[in-house]
RNA sequence: GUGGGCGUAGCUCAGUUGGUUAGAGCUCCGGAUUGUGAUUCCGGAGGUCGUGGGUUCGAGUCCCAUCGUCCACCCCA
């Protein structure tokens, strides 16, 4: 049997993790520039932390956890998402009692799906949460944060999806009258929705089965059912969006599949990606913290796949920050192979930005400049007797920028931070 | 879990109604005046045709099974 990765884990190969660089280089930017602290967390926990925060009764629980028992007979699982761990955490080490926190939380999480176009068993979710801020202007700051990293990673055509799902009171009733609406219709209803009806009557009325959407159409909204608290928290978040210039579109149908939301809910999604649409989703989680055995706190944050939104980068053509070498050194000739050696590291330490590739494993000077042009490099070094002799080296552009010219060892890197603005 | 498409060289693919030693482009390596790349020309390396059975004088091609992969549903990032 011919040994793979696992299905639906996947390798990121050199080429493509320049583009996971940048997307960690500029998300951590993004971050501190909110005051958000990094928390890294342990990839596995406890099976019995995921059933209380996500719901016993969700898919993610229910069907596509990779649980196991540890050889001391614990029941432990992959984690299938960052904010129960995350909420874990802050209450362990007291992060959570009468006090805000901002932090956010990065790695990979595992789902057992079948895998598809942007969907996959380990993906990697970027993870941002705020807690102890009941206000709704923190709703709309963890949405600004969202928008900034687009805005720096130079991203466009999101969609932000936004609604409310109000207090679990309000939600409560507005679930009763539409499972009851959706009992007089059960009949005509798809498989699916007849099953969700028991489940997650939310869903229903998501469905995209013509004759289900029918019947949808007249069921009772969520909005209709909204407290007069949950309207106001809800009119804030959008007018604090407006201010700032968002734009949104209310989703009356937007509902998360984790059964901790409420409030605010949305979404940032694209049509660019197949099926898949949503990159980025959150919401607010009030009841979460005391849930899992804090004290009663708020919350809110989102999660953002990594593997969807540099899919989209690259359909995009957003520019990433190139990693390729500066310089590639090619040398031949016993004497100039070790002088190259010694320049090579010395032009390390004098130039600490500077991307250099020492040739190795020998070759003609052909078959280095190959090496060189095809190691994307900016300017050959190339070092042999002659130059040795003369204590030199040749500079050669590989891009069309002037002739080359023999610059003294003692100039190199002088010269060499003139062309290169190092 | 359900449904469909596809598995031929490292990559992208061709391969006729079954018929000799299975091809192309790209990549890689070497050469075209000794030490000058990316263009051009010449040459070379690289494949148990996913795997296992079956039909046949003969299977990359037909049949069955199996594995893998992709896409979609469910659900989700």
């Amino acid at each position: 049997m011919k040994i793979q990765s696992v299905r639906g884990m996947n390798d990121v190969l050199p080429v493509d993790a320049a583009a996971w660089q940048h997307v960690y280089a500029v998300a951590a930017q993004v971050f501190a520039a909110y005051g958000y602290g990094e928390l890294r967390l342990p990839v596995v926990e406890r099976t019995e932390l995921f059933k209380r925060a996500v719901g016993e009764v969700t898919d993610v629980v229910e069907k596509e956890m990779y649980s196991f028992e540890d050889r001391g007979g614990e029941n432990l699982s992959l984690r299938p998402e960052l904010t129960a761990g995350v909420v874990r955490a802050g209450i362990e080490h007291g992060l959570l009692f009468n006090q805000q926190q901002r932090v956010w939380c990065t790695g990979p999480v595992f789902r057992y799906e079948r895998p598809q176009a942007g969907r996959y068993r380990q993906f990697h979710q970027l993870d941002v949460e705020a807690f102890g801020i009941p206000t709704p202007d923190v709703d709309v700051e963890i949405i600004a944060i969202a928008a900034q990293l687009w805005r720096r990673l130079g991203m466009s055509g999101f969609t932000l999806e936004l609604n409310s799902l109000g207090t679990p009171a309000s939600r409560a009733v507005h679930r009763a009258a539409l499972v009851e609406y959706l009992s007089l219709h059960e009949a005509a209803l798809d498989d699916d929705s007849k099953r969700r009806l028991g489940t997650n009557p939310l869903r229903v009325l998501d469905s995209k089965v013509p004759a289900t959407q029918a019947i949808v159409a007249n069921a009772p909204q969520l909005l209709d059912h909204l407290d007069a608290v949950s309207l106001a928290h809800f009119a804030a978040v959008r007018q604090g969006l407006d201010d700032l210039g968002i734009p949104y579109v209310i989703n009356p149908r937007l509902v998360r599949g984790l059964d901790y939301y409420t409030h605010t809910v949305f979404e940032w999604t694209t049509t660019q990606l197949g099926a898949q649409s949503a990159v980025c989703a959150g919401g607010r989680y009030d009841g979460l913290v005391q849930q899992l055995g804090g004290p009663q706190t708020t919350g809110i944050g989102f999660g953002l796949g990594i593997e969807r939104l540099i899919a989209l980068m690259a359909l995009q053509n957003v520019p990433v920050a190139d990693n390729r070498p500066h310089i590639y050194f090619c040398r031949f000739g016993a004497a100039a192979e070790r002088d190259a050696m010694k320049l090579a590291e010395q032009l390390r330490i004098d130039m600490p930005q500077l991307r250099l590739v020492l040739n190795a494993g020998g070759g003609g000077l052909k078959s280095q400049l190959k090496r060189a042009d095809a190691s994307g490099a900016r300017y050959a070094l190339i070092l042999g007797d002659e130059e040795t002799a003369a204590r030199c080296v040749q500079v050669k552009s590989l891009r069309g920028e002037g002739e080359p010219n023999q610059c003294p060892w003692s100039e190199l890197a002088a010269q060499l931070s003139a062309r290169l603005a190092l």
